[in-house]
DNA sequence: CTGAAAGCGCTAACAG
DNA sequence: CTGTTAGCGCTTTCAG
């Protein structure tokens, strides 16, 4: 019985390639279920049998399967984090937090892309299920139709008969039955929109635009913080208004779009924008630009989250700090079960930043040249 | 034996808290074997039983176990992701490029960081060891120590020893001996650096500063091209150079190096920057602005990464793009062992862009006010 | 303290 | 075509 066909792998016996737990016992000469007491650090186990399997397993490298011990209930959680594309700090700084508190429970991190189609997200989730994670994070904006909710509560049923939680994060709470009973890690947009949009009409400006708006859950409550602002100062916006342009949050749209809000008029154009993400700030700061607008005296602009390059800007970037980080380490708290002292429907405040983009629209009207 | 202790799950029978493939069975009234065969669509099982089967499984709510699977060698493989920290764009772009090779594959993408610590490094791959993962992707620079790839050597041997691949991505190709056989993915960080100083040089400058050297991988190939370069010119530069300034990739590190490098008279003041990152580059950025210099008249700047916010800044940043997502895109499949065409070590070619951040040293000088 | 034995849930020969 | 029988590698009673 020489074979001789396992993988270029340690010295160990075994069959498909790995030193296991019988090969370990029987080179310690003890049975399977001393072996795995005394590699457990089991109590009962003589303290001289312990030391011996374990110098014994150590010089087989035997690995402990981890798969076959998720099989018995012990095991390594796992947790999913799914979104559209993982590009963005954003992402990132919530992906951060996730993982720090996932590392302090000894739980491993799935990371998924849905790419866009809601097909991706339907497999990320059935893979997921099928492999017995123990919860998932769907992260980021949703598309608020009911269609797109009752997809979620099947998501949410499809997991929950595996026993895994979903957790909904980075959306406002949601107004929908169907999903009432998930729980949703949100922060407080409309509050932080409305503190930016604020900012401008206080520095003067009434001919404020807005750059994001769509049928999403993330720019939805955007949106409205920018209109209740317009409202509270004697303006009125819809999101039929001119001064309402709609853009998805890549490059490719937010160049366009800021082109049709500004390659205006001077009377039609706005004096400022109030922008649904840093990134598209960042693209209007360009199409200023490349028009020949001063920033910020011909335009003023605020964002939304708070990218590293904002203070590189020239102005810098008054935006709206949101603490992703905690709100990601919130979300792996609550997606594992563990003790969480906000409840199952968080929303987190955020934080207005003033910058050097914001300048009063005097300044437009006095240029001379 | 009636006892209701499942979790909220659906209506399926099982005692730990899944529907399993058994009680699929029993409903359909038919040999588990039979079960599995007619959900794997297993040709020898009669168009009927399938039917019935699957229509079973479905009202069940049945999900296989996907780790028992892999258990039996079947099952869905697993790929890791591991770097420091997961910030950044670069890494992003990598990881999205990993995670599109994967899903085509139908593999999962485990993302851990290692926060830092060796020990942490140690302590993801005896992790990812445990739970099997087919492959694990080393991400970003390693230190450059003897020490440091004997533990990296360890890592190999500890995953072949279940199988398992390892790949450092992002890396130089090593010359250490130790390491020689592992696969890495480079691109060409010399090159790139070399252009990005020869684009300065060309512009008239000899005053030009490197910022962020250090005993990294990465940044020594950085640094070796700035050399390489400036050596072409005619001058020399060593690490001990005054105008060689070493700091982390990290802001708190970032401006202090930066500050140190234009807080000086201006006989001493570099003319240029050539930029280990593009984060640095907007450190530089905002440095030189605090002490009142203009970008790019008082100081030319370069960098490296081609990040999304470089076009968005004043002005636009000079820098060299990486394929990092082509990186990612190989690398995974380097570490699945499906076919590659550049062999285990590929470089991948950056390409250098120039922006508006360089100007001629020249107009420093004739600046009048 | 230790070993034998019974699963965990599924796949894969092996016989009908 | 379908059922029976072995495992996969490990944990955990249950007896010594």
């Amino acid at each position: 019985m020489a074979h001789d066909e396992r993988p270029r792998t340690a010295p160990g016996p075994a069959s498909r390639g790995g030193v296991t737990l019988k090969d370990v016992a029987q080179a310690a000469g003890v049975s399977i279920s001393t072996a795995s007491r005394a590699l457990a650090n089991n109590p009962h186990v003589s303290k001289a049998t312990r030391r011996h399997v374990q110098q014994t397993a150590r010089e087989l490298n035997y690995v402990v399967n981890g798969l076959v011990r998720s099989m018995t209930g012990t095991g390594t959680r796992t947790v999913a984090f799914v979104t559209d594309a993982f590009l963005g700090e954003a992402f990132a700084r919530m992906a951060q937090g996730v993982d720090m508190t996932l590392r302090r429970e000894n739980a491993m991190l799935f990371l998924n892309s849905t790419q866009g189609f809601p097909e991706g997200q339907r497999i990320v989730i059935e893979q997921l299920a099928r492999q017995r994670t123990s919860g998932v994070l769907l992260v980021g904006t949703q598309s608020d139709t009911d269609e797109h909710w009752t997809r979620i509560a099947r998501y949410h049923d499809l997991l929950a008969s595996v026993g895994a939680r979903l957790v909904l994060c980075g959306v406002p709470a949601i107004s929908n039955p169907k999903v009432s009973d998930i729980p949703t890690v949100s922060y407080d947009q409309r509050s932080g929109v409305q503190a930016a949009t604020n900012a401008l009409l206080d520095a003067g400006h009434r001919s404020i635009a807005f750059l994001g708006y769509s049928r999403r859950t993330t720019a939805m409550e955007r949106f409205d913080g920018y209109r209740r602002a317009m409202r509270q100062a004697g303006l009125t916006v819809d999101p039929d208004d001119p001064m309402v342009i709609a853009t998805g949050n890549v490059e490719e749209q937010i160049g366009p779009a800021a082109l049709r809000l500004l390659d205006r008029d001077p009377a039609e154009r706005p004096t400022a924008i109030v922008c649904t993400t840093d990134r598209m700030a960042h693209g209007v700061y360009r199409t200023a630009r490349q028009l020949g607008l001063r920033l910020p005296e011909d335009l003023s602009v605020v964002g939304f989250d708070d990218l590293a390059a904002d203070e590189s800007l020239t102005p810098t970037l008054s935006t709206v700090n949101v603490p992703y980080e905690e709100i990601g380490r919130y979300a792996a708290r609550l997606v594992l079960g563990l003790p969480v002292d906000r409840g199952e429907h968080p929303v987190f405040p955020v934080r207005f930043i003033p910058r050097r983009s914001i300048a009063s629209p005097d300044r437009t009207a006095t240029r001379s040249y």
